[in-house]
DNA sequence: TGAATTTGTAATCGAATGTTTACATAGTTG
DNA sequence: CAACTATGTAAACATTCGATTACAAATTCA
């Protein structure tokens, strides 16, 4: 009946900030902004909960370091891909996995927040719809990039919130070829 | 400084339980499982709150009288249109208009919850994709079933829940027509 | 070394949560 | 009318929440 000795952290206010912002990204994913407590990633981190008030003001504060700046389609990114079909796919497969967390779901699971939804419908238009609809161009660039989002979303919703069993990971990539079909439709 | 005398309310215990619903589907609607409060509730529907345990044993319990039983297809829904494109139009547009709610928004804001999120799985795919799916037939009905779904739970998602300003209610029919060609493209 | 600053800990705050309890009274039945 | 049941109310329950406080001790710096 031991083994609840914590040994004091080692002091060391970078590390710990960095341990935290990790903790948070996956709570925030798992979780969802509101259902997502500071206790829990303070466990996670192994910190103590103070030290998140005291390094990032407030929960809110620790998600606009984490959820709201991994929100985002570069032009880099965009002009890079071959395609805006493949661009997207970067973003919703790939990106995940670099960055070790799924801002998207994170997003999704926040959406209704009276806390953060505001901030989040402001992050999509002005970090994700707009910079797909400036690389589309005209005309109606805003409806066919939300058109596009739209297909992805549904994808990301189905299979990853509602954990839709159809398409487990081994198929996942015949579902992206068929994903990627339905989209280029929608542009073309 | 008045108006605050409350009159008891009238018994009627058939009405009471009828006013809990109704105000319980406009509050898991707008807020998820988690974020409805049952005060909320039983303040919009002019009743006490120890009544919902009364009536419906738990906030859970009221869930499951609710959004659940709205979650469904039926075969006759599928049967009656002139096409699936048709049949889940109108499940998504016309049918919250007629009860009152929309359980899709409510089931999606409600996904992640630890509560009714697995329920709402196994509703999602008994209640929802599978009837598409026997309705489609062979073969791979469940893919197609899902990729269906996946195009307007994508406009659910970005337009209600994310409040995209893309498509304002006076495009709206503009934009089914659109969703409505590439969901046709989808299964075709 | 000794004072000042940084970093971490433990305890606590007030508010909000879902649910339950004890009670009051309207309505029904004998 | 009296007893009983059904319905509604007010208050409180224990728990959890985000955030803050007071304090301890490691580290830095003069």
């Amino acid at each position: 009946m031991s083994g609840e000795i914590e040994k004091p952290r080692k002091r060391n206010a970078e590390a710990t900030r960095a341990a935290i912002l990790e903790a948070a990204k996956l709570v925030f994913t798992d979780k969802g902004f509101d259902q997502a407590g500071t206790r829990e990633i303070a466990e996670r981190a192994g910190v103590n909960i103070a030290l998140i008030s005291r390094y990032f003001g407030s929960k809110e504060g620790l998600f606009k370091e984490t959820v709201i700046p991994a929100l985002s389609v570069t032009q880099d990114q965009l002009d890079g891909a071959e395609s805006l079909a493949g661009a997207l796919t970067d973003m919703l497969m790939t990106k995940p996995a670099e960055i070790g967390f799924d801002p998207i779901i994170a997003m999704l699971r926040s959406a209704s927040s009276e806390t953060v939804g505001p901030l989040l419908q402001e992050t999509l238009d002005k970090q994700i719809i707009q910079p797909i609809a400036r690389h589309l161009g005209a005309p109606d660039a805003r409806e066919r990039a939300s058109i596009a989002l739209m297909i992805f979303y549904g994808y990301d919703v189905l299979v990853r919130m509602m954990r839709l069993k159809a398409y487990d990971d081994p198929d996942r990539h015949a579902l992206q070829g068929r994903l990627r079909a339905v989209f280029e439709a929608a542009l073309g």
